[in-house]
DNA sequence: AATATATATTCTAAAAACTATATATATAGA
DNA sequence: TCTATATATATAGTTTTTAGAATATATATT
């Protein structure tokens, strides 16, 4: 929408939110329970965190059952779509970005309609 | 050099570092009473925040005569020219960064080895 | 040496961000 | 309705960040 650049910025100024953020963006939907495994964190802490990226406009989110899925917005201006890709293009092959990638794939009983 | 993507993003958290950094990437060197004029803000607060720039690796100094001239650095990641210039793109014309360029140029004596 | 100017730093208090824990809500299933 | 699970929120305490004022440092000039 009208994100601002101050905006933008401060929201990814907390390592986890640039950590979820940059996940989101690469895998596509993610529950809270699969970015809890990944990022290896309280549910509590996670929640927030997705929270203040969606307050800021840069996530969305739907229920489904249990679980809720976050993703990051397809409305978000095209200068805030090519930093987060080039961020990933610059950062995703290093740590934690990497590891939290394969903390995800690994992770078993991803809830596809099963569980968490 | 080994500038993190979080240190990045942190760094750029506070809304003056980033018209700062905005803004001496458009102009090139700015002294600190530039930068004061610009942003409209005190000297201690803008010296202090340039420090925390320069300290996360984003901008050199360099001391001529009474005055301390900021630049961004030349030797960042790539990612993090292409995402501060794709930043530019985006909201340079907007405020308060077009306004930060506009106090800058309306400023008079500024110092061209001249005063401040 | 004394003075003036530009910039940096220190100190203190206030504000903001963050974590952990506990609790609340929403949904599904028995 | 009762129970279980996933997620959200509230509360309290701690840590971090920030601003403002005062002071220190560096340099140039006289």
């Amino acid at each position: 929408m009208d994100l601002q650049a101050d905006d933008f910025y401060s929201a990814l100024s907390h390592p986890m939110r640039l950590r979820a953020l940059l996940l989101l963006k690469q895998e596509g939907e993610l529950c809270v329970c699969e970015l809890t495994h990944a990022l290896a964190l309280a549910q509590p802490v996670i929640s927030r965190h997705l929270g203040q990226l969606k307050e800021a406009g840069l996530l969305l989110s739907r229920r489904q059952g249990l679980w809720v899925y976050y993703r990051v917005s397809d409305s978000l201006p095209e200068w805030v779509t090519q930093v987060i890709q080039t961020t990933i293009a610059g950062v995703s092959t290093t740590s934690p970005y990497q590891d939290d990638r394969q903390a995800l794939h690994a992770m078993l009983d991803r809830p596809n309609q099963t569980c968490c």
